[in-house]
DNA sequence: ACCGGCTTGTGAAAATCTTCACGAGCTCCT
DNA sequence: AGGAGCTCGTGAAGATTTTCACAAGCCGGT
């Protein structure tokens, strides 16, 4: 985050500073608490939002009691109380402004993608440098040319950008959008983005994701083949386990 | 993760364990000695390296060296010997098969994404439980129905399997891929998988992406109104800063 | 041969994150 | 009322990751 010019003993920046493995995982627990709501479940014990979150329950109360503890000790926790709070904290009770640029494959499948609605986001606006002959319609909008990108974020408060351009363009069409004012940008190109201070950048490679399964894949590989005789091990007890996926920490 | 018996003092298991933070940088690493190897540069300090991959030289310098260190002091490193070096602890250099389950507007989207193959992964089959009237083509492929998988996964010794379908089926298509042998999976679909062991699953979710940039953009938003007045701050120096983005664990 | 300028490799320190373990407190039952 | 049974909240311990700082080593020039 921001660094502080004091050398040593830095005195706890934030008094409210949450980790950012925390705020990583606030999402998961907000779409278990969703679908729970949904089920008219009233109360949730850390260990069954763990489950269900996949995490462990330690992980769980530990991140909740970060904001403040809402929960009733022999019981759990509220789920709408909760849910709320998440929401607040997470800053996705106003609806977030989007806009999405780059309308190839991956912007298509962006415009109608069904989770950005139903999670607090609204897509103010989708933009391309050749907007396909005249306005052509994606789920339901309008394409619109690069010149309109200052109006429209003005217009309608747009506070995040989506870019999913080629590599090539990331860069250009980022200091564009970091020019009409958006702070916060979601990048699928694969490149790394040079921003000004204050503006946050997150990352999403699907060859990077792709590659780290292989390793561990490679991993497994070679682990086989160095005790090939010993192979038909009874798998450990009942094998249901579960990957755990942590989040990443920005700036 | 596995939890051991012994209580105390755990001997490192692996001896050739590479830390999950490393592994999750490697592929940034590959990338740009990709672009570089194709400009014809031949040697690259880990300043430029880093920050290439938007990361610090000190990372650089300690993830490289996990790796058996392939660099000359005063020199940097030979950016074909050490793509060559990443490539196969990443197992990348024999193209890995991918099946993509769920061709919806993401699958679409992930069918024609050149990154897959410009990285050392095939993409073994398309697959879809209704095989749009009889074999619709995607990206120049056919899409096939859910009977083909396991005759597909077998012969094309399919490997990674990416879960695009929507959030009810995805634990439905992880078991049959699972049962098919798959050993990797990568899933889109915002629903915790639960696997057997041995089996890694790797999420990426939209929305969990954009409520950490709210998040953020809330906490600024708190930040500018609580000093409103001091607001206009002189911008810390030359404020070219970038976010670093780290990988998530597996399992 | 030697020196001065770079850059790697790496222990050690610092920061962050995870896990453990248990006291505190709530609810229900008798 | 009192006890049994859960479950939260949390300090402390442990593990992992990042950062620091500098010795070791390479290269090119003189």
């Amino acid at each position: 985050m921001v660094q502080a010019s004091v050398p040593v003993h830095r005195p706890r920046a934030d008094k409210r500073a949450i980790p950012d493995a925390t705020v990583a995982r606030l999402p998961l627990y907000l779409r278990v608490l969703s679908d729970l709501a949904d089920d008219g479940v009233i109360t949730i014990s850390s260990e069954d939002l763990a489950a269900g979150a996949g995490v462990t329950s330690a992980k769980v109360r530990k991140d909740l009691s970060q904001l403040g503890s809402y929960g009733t000790r022999g019981v759990g926790y509220e789920v709408d109380c909760l849910s709320e709070e998440i929401s607040r904290e997470l800053g996705v009770t106003q609806h977030r402004a989007v806009a999405i640029v780059g309308i190839g494959n991956l912007g298509h499948a962006l415009a109608g993608y069904g989770g950005f609605s139903a999670r607090g986001f609204r897509i103010a606006g989708l933009f391309d440098a050749e907007p396909n002959r005249g306005g052509e319609l994606v789920a339901g909008m309008r394409v619109r040319c690069m010149d309109d990108l200052a109006q429209v974020v003005a217009s309608e408060k747009v506070s995040i950008g989506v870019i999913a351009t080629p590599a090539p363009a990331a860069q250009q069409v980022c200091d564009l959008l970091v020019g009409c004012g958006v702070t916060s940008i979601l990048n699928f190109a694969s490149t790394v983005l040079v921003v000004p201070a204050g503006v946050d950048v997150r990352k999403v490679d699907l060859a990077v994701e792709l590659q780290i399964l292989s390793f561990h894949e490679t991993r497994k590989s070679r682990a086989a083949a160095a005790e090939p005789i010993v192979a038909a091990e009874p798998r450990p007890a009942a094998p249901v386990r579960e990957s755990a996926l942590t989040g990443r920490a920005v700036s």
